[in-house]
DNA sequence: TGTACATCAGTGAACGCGCGTTCACTGATGTAC
DNA sequence: TGTACATCAGTGAACGCGCGTTCACTGATGTAC
């Protein structure tokens, strides 16, 4: 039932304004839980919504405008958990022995942890909403620069001229969405099909970054 | 007027068949107007395509089941579309100056040309409807190892076993898609924009292109 | 500290609307003789 | 070729339903004195 959600949190001993804070993040969960019943984000309606988070339909109004406003929210904390993930990365030791592999699993956990948030950008990326689809984007590019400047501190490609770079950041975005994807995909427990899809996507990498060495050189020869 | 659609083919000259294709081709017709105007397939209502169709909501039932067996149809043009791209790809001359750049062009215009068709594989490719969502990838998945199977025919790439070349043409299609996505997401008149989009499309092509001839010599020892 | 009043998160009922689906139908087209 | 009948693409009206949105409300929580 919707209600035990906040069971542990018995909501006699909050204040009001904490308990309006709850009822927004059972709303904003709702969504996320019909969307991991296979539901599209664009597909939820209002009504649907607060019923899952266990309130009236015209409670939703104290929170969002309407359902796009709240998915604008959803937006933002994709983008706060990609900027963890980021953060995650910068942690990790300074070209250790198989990086690549490491980041990938590092990666590919970090996905199924968050599995609701990527399956919501995967699917709401290019279908559905203009508004949704356009603020996606956005924390999309975001991601990609920043990744770009992580790579010049340190001192990674420095041969490449920034357009450069950002190409090939953009194209490693691309391929960690689509693994995203492929990952989400996966019935659940299939660690050979999982393992096969993983060694897939780090060839992947490895075939963007080995020509990013290469870039200027050989390239612009052919 | 959506009858004006029809203008051309007067339905008094055609025989009853016929003029029931006529009417099926102008439920799909309507759709993709109906995504053409920003709306995505998903949201899309039975009385709302047959509307724009120029027929009464029950009249639907005589061609299709429900809307996603209309996308099932649309799905499958989409396939026709991609299968003639390959064919006129074929034709192209074997291995002739800046071949790569050329393909491209030729793409980009195939894209402009199927805009529709292309808005409705990249907005349903990830959400919505779950069997639709299927029934993309299935055609893109063919499409891919038919390109697979052009490069073997045309003696390019060799030495790749055939599951990395399997993978670089998954890499290109999937670069493919992202590239049509962007293009159709410019606003019109936009040239400038268009030329250095698909300059972005052709080094990313060639970043992927460069490293499969490389693939088992050096990326294997790195 | 106690009281009187204001605030406001959530309620419950009602609305008008467009939806998908059903039904019996119409009348032009097609077919059999 | 002409006639009588069958077919069936599209019509028009009706249905029940869930939707988003509105309204006046309740009563616990918060605030001012």
């Amino acid at each position: 039932m919707p209600a035990d959600r906040t069971a542990s949190t018995n909501p006699q001993y909050l204040t009001r304004s904490a308990r309006k804070d709850l009822t927004r993040a059972n709303l904003l969960q709702a969504a996320l839980t019909l969307m991991g019943e296979g539901r599209s984000f664009t597909s939820l309606g209002l009504r649907e919504i607060a019923r899952e988070a266990g309130v009236v339909p015209n409670a939703f109004y104290r929170h969002f405008r309407n359902t796009d406003e709240l998915g604008l929210v959803l937006v933002e904390d994709v983008g706060i958990t990609l900027r963890r993930l980021l953060r995650e990365a910068r942690k990790m030791a300074v070209a250790p022995r198989d990086m690549l592999r490491r980041s990938v699993s590092v990666y590919l956990e970090y996905v199924k942890l968050n599995r609701l948030q990527f399956m919501f950008i995967s699917s709401e990326r290019s279908g559905g909403s203009r508004i949704l689809r356009l603020a996606i984007r956005n924390d999309v590019s975001h991601f990609t620069n920043e990744m770009a400047q992580d790579f010049r501190m340190r001192g990674l490609y420095t041969q490449l001229p920034t357009a450069s770079l950002q190409m090939v950041c953009g194209m490693i975005v691309m391929t960690m969405l689509a693994a995203a994807t492929d990952i989400l995909d996966l019935p659940p427990g299939q660690a050979l099909l999982e393992a096969e899809m993983s060694e897939n996507f780090v060839q992947q990498l490895k075939i963007i970054l080995f020509s990013a060495t290469r870039l200027n050189e050989e390239l612009s020869r052919s």
